[in-house]
DNA sequence: CCTACCGATCGGTAGG
DNA sequence: CCTACCGATCGGTAGG
C-alpha cells in the first residue's frame, strides 16, 4: 500500500500545476473518447486539444491505456462524490432513491463526459486496467442495492433483485444516446419518467 | 478478338457463392465488431477469420466504412423480418408488445451479433452512412409505437410518449453488457421483468 | 480472390 | 514539456 518515497516532496505550487495539467489533459480525453471513441482518437488530438506537443502526454501517463483507465476512474470518483452529497442525510427510501436517480442522471448528461466514457469503452481497457476501474466502479453501484432494498420493504419496487437494477441502469444510461440539452425534456423530467416506470404507487398519491 | 473469349455468365452458383462469401465476412465483420470495436478490428482481422488474404474484403466491400454500413443494415433486416414474423396475427395490444420485446432480446442476445454493431458502433458511422441507416433504423422503431399507444389506450401504460420507449430500448438494449447465457436467467425470464416493469397491471391479473 | 506493395499514421521513446 | 524520430501497423490498391 505505501510505497516508500526517496524523493524530496514536490513544492506546492509545483505540485498543483502538474495536478492542473493532468486534469486538463483527462477532461480532453475524455471529450475525445466520447465524441470518436477511444480507438479512434490519436494522442496527438489529446495533446493538440490542451496545447501540448505530441509526445508530451507521455509525461503525465505512461499509456494510452493508463489515460483511459484514468479518464474512467475520475469519472467514477466525480460520480461517487455526487452520489454520497446527494443522499447526505435523507431517511426516506424514495426520497434517497429519487437523489441517487438524479444525481446519476446529471452525472452522465451534465458538462463531465468522464462517466461516459465508461459506458462507451469498457471493451477497450485492458484486463489489468479493468480490475482498477471495478473496485470504484463496485463502490459506486454497491450505494444503490440496499436504496433498492427499503425500497422493496416499503412496497414500493415490485423486486429489488440485481436485474431490477440493471434495467433501471440501462433506462438511464441509455439516455446518453438520445438526450441533447435543451431538448424538450429537462433532467428532472427525465428522471421522474424514470421513477414512475420503477417505483409502484401503491399508496394513490396523486403524480 | 475471335480468340478472346469473354467469360461465361457466372451462373447461378457462382452468384450463390459470391452471396455466401459476403454473408461470411459480414458475420464475421460482426463478431469482431463487437468484441473487439470497429476501429480496432483491422481489415487482416476480418480476412483471417474467413480464411481470405488481406487485400481480399475489397473485392466485396469498397471500404472498411463499407463493411460496417452492411453489418449495421443485414443487423436491421434481420431483426425487422423476426418482428414481422412476431407480431404476425396478434391483436391484443399486450400479447403483441410482449411479443416484440422477447423479439428485441432474441436478436440482441442470440447468435446474432450484428444487431449489437448497431448499438456498439454508431459513432464509427459516417454521416452518409448514417442516413442510410436511419432509414431502416426507422421502420424498426416505427412498429414499436402504434402497440405502445394501443396498450395505453387499454389503460396498461401510464406514458406512451417518446421518452417511454427510449427507456424500454435502454432497459433492453442494456442487456447486452450483462446478459450471459446461462448466467442464471433465461431470455424469457427478462423479457418478463422488462415487461413487468413497464407494463401496469391495473387488472389486478396474478403474474 | 491472391501477391506485392505503398503512403500515411500511430503509440511511444531518447535525450535534452 | 519539446524535438526528432522509429518500428509497426493499417486501409487500401494495381495487376493479375
Amino acid at each position: 500500500m505505501a510505497r516508500s518515497e526517496k524523493k524530496p516532496a514536490p513544492r506546492k505550487a509545483a505540485a498543483a500545476d502538474e495536478g492542473n495539467r493532468r486534469a486538463e489533459l483527462i477532461r480532453a480525453a475524455g471529450r475525445l473518447f466520447v465524441d470518436k471513441g477511444f480507438d479512434a482518437t490519436t494522442i496527438r488530438d489529446i495533446a493538440d486539444a490542451v496545447g501540448m506537443r505530441s509526445g508530451s502526454p507521455f509525461y503525465h501517463f505512461k499509456s494510452k491505456q493508463d489515460m483511459l483507465k484514468s479518464v474512467m476512474i475520475e469519472g467514477l470518483q466525480a460520480a461517487l462524490e455526487a452520489q454520497q452529497a446527494a443522499v447526505a442525510g435523507l431517511k426516506d427510501p424514495e426520497e434517497k432513491f429519487r437523489a441517487l436517480v438524479k444525481s446519476h442522471l446529471r452525472i452522465i448528461l451534465e458538462d463531465h463526459t468522464e462517466f461516459p466514457v465508461l459506458l462507451y469503452e469498457w471493451r477497450a481497457l485492458s484486463d489489468e486496467s479493468r480490475a482498477e476501474v471495478i473496485a470504484v466502479k463496485d463502490r459506486y453501484e454497491a450505494v444503490w442495492q440496499p436504496v433498492l432494498r427499503d425500497l422493496k420493504k416499503a412496497g414500493r419496487l415490485g423486486d429489488d433483485s440485481k436485474v431490477a437494477r440493471l434495467m433501471l441502469f440501462g433506462a438511464l444510461n441509455w439516455t446518453v444516446q438520445w438526450y441533447r440539452p435543451g431538448g424538450g425534456l429537462t433532467l428532472d423530467q427525465i428522471a421522474e419518467r424514470a421513477i414512475d416506470f420503477f417505483v409502484c404507487d401503491k399508496t394513490g398519491k396523486p403524480k
